[in-house]
DNA sequence: GGATTCAGGACCATTCTGGTCCGAGATTGA
DNA sequence: TCAATCTCGGACCAGAATGGTCCTGAATCC
């Protein structure tokens, strides 16, 4: 269904939150999953694994929690991805071992490899910056038009 | 993991089969599935999907088989995975009901839905012609330089 | 009429997703 | 110092989707 996982989303929403609300130090695993509704177990075991892919660091004992480890702005939506939800492929094939299991017929994978690096790029350009960008802006309505960041998203993929 | 489905793949092939060798007429799913090596009631489950929805027609009794229904370059990689594999969703989010479960903190959504909306626009400027082309063209080795098509399939996506 | 081919349903195994639970370690405060 | 408390961290489980099989039925051609 070429769908992120709900993990992978909340990976993106912790992320995003720490970005916005970086000044005020850690949060703890607790508040955000209070802050968006997640369960804490679930969104516990997505943190570690941003800990240990060393997006966050994290802070036992009371007055705990998680810690951006980077620079926000060099934080990507591919790598969150990616640590969480593993490696983002399209077809099963050209990921990791070069060839699918189908016969060497299979010439489909060529164009589609394309459109894989096309969807790579589109994440690639996405910073966790950008997303906290949305939120220091008071929203410009229901609809916000396509332009603005539509562009500044889209044009380094054309560009390239 | 944000992967196309084994069918959606199969589908893929097959039309592509079929858009190469339009001259020939109709292909039945046996030969398709001899072909790439896909076992044939899987594959069969697939074309019936694409007849269901017009891409492909029919014909039954010896000698039968699918033939396209429509003029391949007007079929895009898009529609077909829609096709087999339902809605193409990023998040649970904003398909279908506009605003999803979580609570209204959830402000990934909007920059997520343009990457949402740049990889819809990526399948949908390939087209099955797209994918033959590659056949056509006796194959350029093992490492095809990302000039050429990639530009193609790529530049619409900016240039919008 | 028999062989071939599509159509469509029920069915099953495996994997992944989403979610829960409990233990280990650190910090705080008495 | 020591214990209570708070936090992270890893093991575990149920449900759904994917990928695949199998069988019956209907249409067409020889």
């Amino acid at each position: 269904m070429l769908k992120l996982t709900k993990k992978a989303d909340y990976g993106l929403i912790s992320l995003k939150h720490l970005t916005v609300n970086r000044h005020k130090g850690s949060a703890s695993a607790k508040e955000l999953a209070d802050t968006y509704g997640i369960p804490v177990p679930m969104l516990a075991k997505v943190l570690q694994k941003l800990v240990r892919d060393g997006f966050l660091v994290s802070e036992q004992g009371t007055n705990g929690g998680y810690r951006l480890a980077r620079d926000p702005s060099t934080i990507t939506a591919l790598e969150v991805i990616r640590s969480i939800d593993g490696p983002v492929i399209l077809t099963t094939c050209f990921t990791s071992h070069g060839d699918c299991g189908l016969s060497p017929q299979c010439t489909v994978r060529e164009p589609l490899r394309r459109v894989h690096e096309g969807i790579l790029k589109l994440l690639d350009n996405i910073s966790m910056t950008d997303l906290a960008a949305d939120e220091e802006q008071p929203a410009v309505g229901h609809e916000p038009g396509q332009s603005g960041m539509a562009l500044t998203v889209l044009a380094p993929i054309g560009a390239h």
